[in-house]
DNA sequence: GACACGTGGCG
DNA sequence: TCGCCAAGTGT
């Protein structure tokens, strides 16, 4: 691993933050210098590309302004403002925090990483990212850019999957953050790692700090960062039941310690919790559909008759699972109460009004397909 | 420390 | 289709 003098340092950060004044990126949430603002921005960040977020920033602000009303804003308008954003705790959470300035700390920003860290939702990169750049505190941010562009600035060769290698990409950036402009350089050390420093297709060779890249003078650009690789997303086999009568589609939200959380979906059930351990093997699709009509509706009180949808499976990977779901589908004559499920009856306009899951959104996909056109309203 | 947690883009 | 990646945090 290299070491840089102090000569070296005070040089990379000129030229690092002339780069970034003449070519950093105009984004929505670096106009004005804003706490609520960078935190919202930061938030979303979260392992979410910028390109993705812009919209869903504007959105936000717009619906939200500040912090107080964040913290008192309706769930529903909440979880409807993040659809389709991705890791949901993160809106929940937000709120949450909103909450705690408003009511812990009455509105008063606390200003350095450590106290923003006790937040809910803000870790040791947020904290580090709103600590310099809305309130200048002297601190590296360290996110996945600036593991990627020291690892390769330094060739440092800890593996960043490990949650102790953080600390040593902070202790190593630490004397390198401009104290004139912390901000501004952590900033700066992202915009070169979404350009000339990208994980794919990297252009080391046109890069404004090509000089002070000792991977790119060795050859190994690609060698860095090191990472071990995560597991393959485990198989789940579900039914996604849609059962329609005169009051609409049956639509349940999820709870609060599922995936999903108070987002609505078509009701689903793990086949594998249809299936005895011992048999599992054997079973059909007949057993499954037996289980779901007598077990599965009479604890919900409903009386059906599921038919299999042909055709594709609904297939959706997330990081750790790969759910694939066979739709069946139920046509009532008459409307049941729902006493005992975390549902409703929804109209087919009304659906697209409530927060939905991606996985939600491709079930009536496919189900507008097997009937031949439009069910749902457009989004 | 290991794992859960969403979605979209790209080769 | 598949694998990997993108401004991480909570448990």
């Amino acid at each position: 691993m290299e070491q840089w003098s102090n000569e070296t340092i005070v040089d990379f950060r000129r030229t690092l933050l002339a780069w970034y004044d003449a070519k950093g990126r105009d984004l929505p949430w670096r106009h004005g210098r804003n706490p609520y603002h960078t935190w919202i921005s930061e938030v979303m960040l979260q392992q979410t590309q910028v390109q993705t977020v812009i919209p869903y920033y504007e959105n936000f602000i717009a619906t939200f302004p500040t912090v107080a009303d964040l913290a008192q804003a309706p769930e529903a308008t909440l979880l409807k403002a993040w659809q389709g954003l991705g890791y949901y705790s993160r809106a929940r959470n937000l709120q949450r925090a909103a909450q705690q300035l408003v009511t812990d700390y009455h509105g008063q920003w606390p200003e350095t990483a450590t106290e923003l860290e006790d937040l809910i939702g803000v870790g040791p990169y947020t904290a580090s990212a709103i600590a310099s750049i809305a309130f200048d505190q002297v601190v590296p941010a360290v996110d996945g850019n600036a593991f990627r562009v020291f690892s390769r600035l330094l060739m440092i060769d800890a593996d960043i999957a490990k949650p102790k290698t953080r600390q040593l990409f902070t202790d190593i950036i630490q004397p390198i953050v401009d104290p004139k402009r912390p901000g501004a350089f952590n900033q700066a050390i992202m915009d070169l790692g979404s350009s000339y420093m990208t994980a794919k297709n990297p252009d080391p060779e046109h890069s404004p700090v090509r000089r002070f890249d000792a991977s790119y003078h060795a050859g190994r650009v690609l060698d860095f960062p090191v990472k071990t690789k995560a597991p393959r997303p485990k198989l789940i086999p579900y039914y996604g039941l849609i059962v329609h009568s005169p009051a609409g589609y049956l639509l349940v939200q999820r709870g609060s310690q599922e995936m999903l959380s108070g987002y609505w979906s078509f009701p689903l059930v793990k086949q594998a919790d249809l299936r005895d351990e011992k048999h599992a093997d054997e079973a059909t699709e007949e057993m499954d559909l037996a289980t779901l009509q007598e077990k599965w509706a009479r604890e919900n009180q409903l009386t059906l008759t599921l038919q299999p949808l042909g055709g594709r499976q609904v297939s959706h990977t997330y990081t750790h699972q790969r759910w694939q779901v066979k739709l069946l589908v139920a046509e009532l004559t008459t409307t049941p109460t729902l006493d005992f499920l975390p549902g409703r009856w929804v109209t087919a306009d009304q659906v697209t009004a409530l927060p939905l899951p991606k996985v939600q959104e491709k079930m009536m996909a496919r189900y507008e397909q097997h009937v031949g056109h439009a069910v749902f309203k457009e989004n």
